[in-house]
DNA sequence: TCGAACCTTGACACAGGTGTCAAGGTCAAG
DNA sequence: CTTGACCTTGACACCTGTGTCAAGGTTCGA
C-alpha cells in the first residue's frame, strides 16, 4: 500500500504518516521507485498512533508501548527484552494508570456539575418540589 | 501571596503561574507595587491545572472543566450558566471519557504483556514447572 | 545609600505535532 | 511525447507550554 492510500485510509495526512515514520512508530519498504510501501498492519498501527496521540501521549511514549499492543501477540515481542525495556514499560503502565485516575476523577468532577445544573434547573423549573428547594 | 511563593509551593517556575494567569486559568489581583497577589485558593488551582495538563489536556479544555472542579461547589457557578457552556461540558465530559477508554485499553495490554513476558521468564526459568517462585 | 532579592513586561528559542509549499522524480493515459 | 496524478525530500511556519534572558521598578537590610 502506498502512502497516500494508507494517509486517507486512516483518515491523517501524508505528512502525519512521514512524521510517525520519522519517529519509529510504523515502518515501510520501499519500492524500486524509491515510493514508501506499507503492509497490512499498517492501517491499524496509524489508528491506533492516532488514538494514542489524541489520548495525550507523545510518540515516545507510544513508541514503547506500540509493541505491547499487537492483537495476536507476536512471540518475537518477547525475545531479547531487555530489564530496562521491562522497568521503562512499567513505568509507563503506572504513568497511565496515575492519568487514567486524574481524568476518572475530573470526568466525574464535570458530571457530576453537569447532574446538580440539571436538577437545579429541573427542579425549580416544574413547581413539583421534589427535594424540597423553597420550604 | 506573591507569586514567587505561589510558584515555590505548587513546584513549578513563575513562568509557568504568568502563562496559567495569561490563559485565564488563574486570576490575580494587584498590590500597589504592581505585583501579582495570589488568594489561597491559588495554590489548589495550580496543583490542579499541573495534573490536568499533565493528563494531556489543553489549556483550554481545562478552562472549561476548572469551574466544575471547586471543591465545595460555590453556588456561583451555577448562576448564568447558558446552554453553550453546558454543551461544551457535556462535550467535554464525554471526551474525557473516551480518552479514559482509550488509556485504560492500552494500559491493560502493557499489563498484560508485562504479566506474559514474567510468566515467561518465571516458568521456564526454574525447572519446576509449577508457578512458585523458589521453594 | 547601595546592593541583594524580589517583582514587572517583553522578547527570543525550543520541542512536538502539523500544515503547506517548492523542486523535482516516476508512471500511466492520452 | 506530454500531461497529470502520484511520489520524493526539504524547508519554512504555526501553536503550545516552557526555559531563559534582558531591562527596568520596588523593597529591605547592611
Amino acid at each position: 500500500m502506498r502512502i497516500g492510500e494508507l494517509a486517507a485510509r486512516a483518515g491523517v495526512s501524508t505528512r502525519q504518516v512521514r512524521f510517525y515514520e520519522a519517529k519509529g512508530l510504523i515502518t515501510s519498504t520501499r519500492l524500486r521507485n524509491n515510493y514508501r510501501d506499507y503492509d497490512g498492519t499498517a492501517l491499524g498501527r496509524v489508528q491506533q498512533i492516532r488514538e494514542l496521540l489524541d489520548a495525550g501521549l507523545s510518540t515516545q511514549v507510544i513508541r514503547a508501548v506500540l509493541p505491547c499492543l499487537e492483537s495476536p501477540r507476536d512471540p518475537i515481542v518477547f525475545e531479547g527484552v531487555t530489564t530496562e525495556t521491562v522497568t521503562a514499560l512499567e513505568c509507563e503502565r503506572d504513568r497511565l494508570t496515575g492519568r487514567i485516575g486524574i481524568l476518572t476523577r475530573n470526568r466525574d468532577a464535570v458530571a457530576g456539575y453537569l447532574t446538580e445544573l440539571q436538577q437545579r434547573a429541573n427542579g425549580p423549573a416544574t413547581n413539583r418540589g421534589a427535594d424540597r428547594r423553597s420550604p
